[in-house]
DNA sequence: TTGTACGCGTTATCAT
DNA sequence: ATGATAACGCGTACAA
């Protein structure tokens, strides 16, 4: 058991407190050889300074939240929420600050916990159904945070991506290999990207000469089940192509689809939305919309670290492009080759 | 920005800081009548204690750390380690403690920074590749931890999977169902996970009057790409039925398979390893064997927490047992039939 | 350049 | 039951 302190190290090196301090902190004032001297039984002994003395000090515990106020259950079944954590990770890992990882159960108020005093420099909220809409309680708790996805309330620096862009190229590119009939199997209502994808095929379909049919529209929730019943009731209805809300539904349409007796891309045409590995994977390969989801979480921790260092930074609103990804799916070698 | 702190809170109901804090820690020698005024005041004023200053004093964070020292890339294409978050982070809510989450990067390291003094009352780590030993730092930098899988060098409480009975199980229901021709898509070879299922696949086939032929066990490394190719190999080979380390490799294998114009189950029976959505969703539904992982995370933080309170614990080894879950991709249906 | 002394907000020990 | 007071370990203004 090292405890050691500043002390013991001070009179290690035969200098006082203050001085093991400058030396710890890279402050200018110390002659090179005490210096030399401190970092040496530094090294030796292995001290480490105490983070809660130093966060009480300082007012800075270098810690930053990441906030994902889904429920436990739906929350790591979709490769979104990894690969999110593995940005905001990367980016703890290089700025050096720990991360801190709350994850809203059924129970626990996390908002508290988050807010607590002390605990956390700042942090990064994900923004989840639009009807939990963010406390003021995170607001006043006058603790700097950064949502990733649109914020429910104005006045809020956010990161987000152009989901309604999105799914116009999707929509877009099904058009320009001909497809007619193309459905939309939307994401959860209560989001802003499963809204926003929808506005964008809506959007998309007005524009062309086809037109928009409000019957081709289909509600699901992300989830595999939503999906797969979808695709059964447009299989019996007869569509060309489908865009569909995410790749883990599409996956799961696309099953319904060949159980249904239906050749992916040959008879219908699918385009997804993510791009998060595994989920492209598969035979067919998946077209689909990439969005930078791990840049995300790490962009998002440098604009929440930017909001530390100047505290009267604007607010910002970052919207962050996307662009289709071109595989097997949506049929674009069968069809290229026919126009 | 409240500013409270206990000397305010003191004033404001005019008694003395130690009153107020002993209001706070439900200590018993405090008169209801003062409690209550005091409670109140601290709900009206929102007042929350600073996390610093009681680290720094009680010598506890309440912080405990989750170290996951795979690398950044294939850390979160496998549900493996979202799901054993979840269940950490779910036994962190429950006990009120806040989990600090590192995975280690390329270059950053890891147990610098969990070892931080003051930082962490202690941590859960996942047991990576077994060349990558435990630093000894780790060992004595005194901060209790328990490892999740099991860990290279002795004397740590761990808790861990039975992996060999869970393949045993497996590569038995092969056997039952009239398979002669069992082949093994190996997982990493370098992790326990890997080799214990391995010996799991040996010991049952050694143990069947089928024998044990080396040539049937093709090695993998718990990514898509490695149990493709060795599905590709076994497919031309002709084997009857193949036990794969992972839900993951399994459907990549079957992918393979389906490609080189094999039927699952009816040409060929599959069985895979984890029982972790969503890859046991698609067709044809995945034969597997179950492990709770997410309550395994879960009980890891007992067992640590355990540990935090009684410093002079036994050390603990914990062997969660597993199970075969009996879906379509064994053919059990068509077999059972038939026998 | 170095040392002294104070305060960060809390908990715990000792009186009263 | 309550209050004064001393730590916990660190950073920093100020003095030297």
């Amino acid at each position: 058991m090292p405890s050691l302190n500043l002390i013991k190290i001070a009179k290690m090196a035969g200098v006082s407190r203050s001085t093991v301090s400058r030396v710890l902190n890279d402050h200018p004032n110390v002659s090179d050889d005490v210096r030399e001297r401190v970092q040496k039984i530094i090294r030796d002994t292995g001290y480490q300074p105490n983070l809660s003395a130093r966060s009480l000090r300082s007012r800075r515990s270098n810690i930053i939240g990441l906030v994902l106020p889904q429920t436990m259950d739906t929350l790591f079944s979709d490769p979104y929420f990894p690969v999110l954590t593995q940005g905001v990770a990367q980016a703890c890992n290089q700025y050096k600050k720990t991360l801190a990882l709350f994850i809203e159960g059924r129970d626990s108020d996390v908002v508290q916990r988050v807010t607590q005093d002390g605990l956390l420099d700042g942090f990064v909220i994900q923004s989840g159904k639009l009807q939990e809409s963010f406390s003021d309680k995170l607001i006043d708790s006058n603790i700097p945070f950064v949502v990733i996805g649109r914020p429910d309330i104005p006045g809020q620096s956010y990161i987000d991506v152009d989901n309604v862009k999105g799914a116009v190229l999707a929509v877009q590119h099904l058009q320009r290999l001909g497809y007619r009939k193309i459905a939309h199997i939307t994401g959860d209502m209560d989001t802003f990207a499963g809204k926003d994808r929808l506005v964008g095929y809506r959007q998309a379909m007005q524009d062309s000469s086809l037109g928009l049919d409000e019957n081709l529209i289909l509600e699901g929730d992300f989830g595999e089940e939503s999906a797969y019943l979808a695709a059964q009731s447009l299989a019996k209805q007869g569509v060309d192509a489908i865009f569909v809300g995410s790749d883990r539904m599409a996956r799961s349409a696309i099953q319904a689809l060949v159980e249904a007796g239906l050749r992916v891309p040959e008879d219908i045409g699918i385009i997804g939305y993510d791009d998060l590995s595994p989920a492209i994977a598969a035979h067919p390969m998946l077209t689909t919309v990439h969005q930078p989801v791990r840049e995300f979480g790490y962009k998002a921790v440098e604009m929440l670290l930017e909001k530390l260092e100047d505290e009267e930074t604007p607010i910002r609103q970052l919207i962050v492009d996307v662009e289709l990804v071109i595989r097997d799916s949506c049929g674009v070698r069968q069809r290229s080759a026919a126009i």
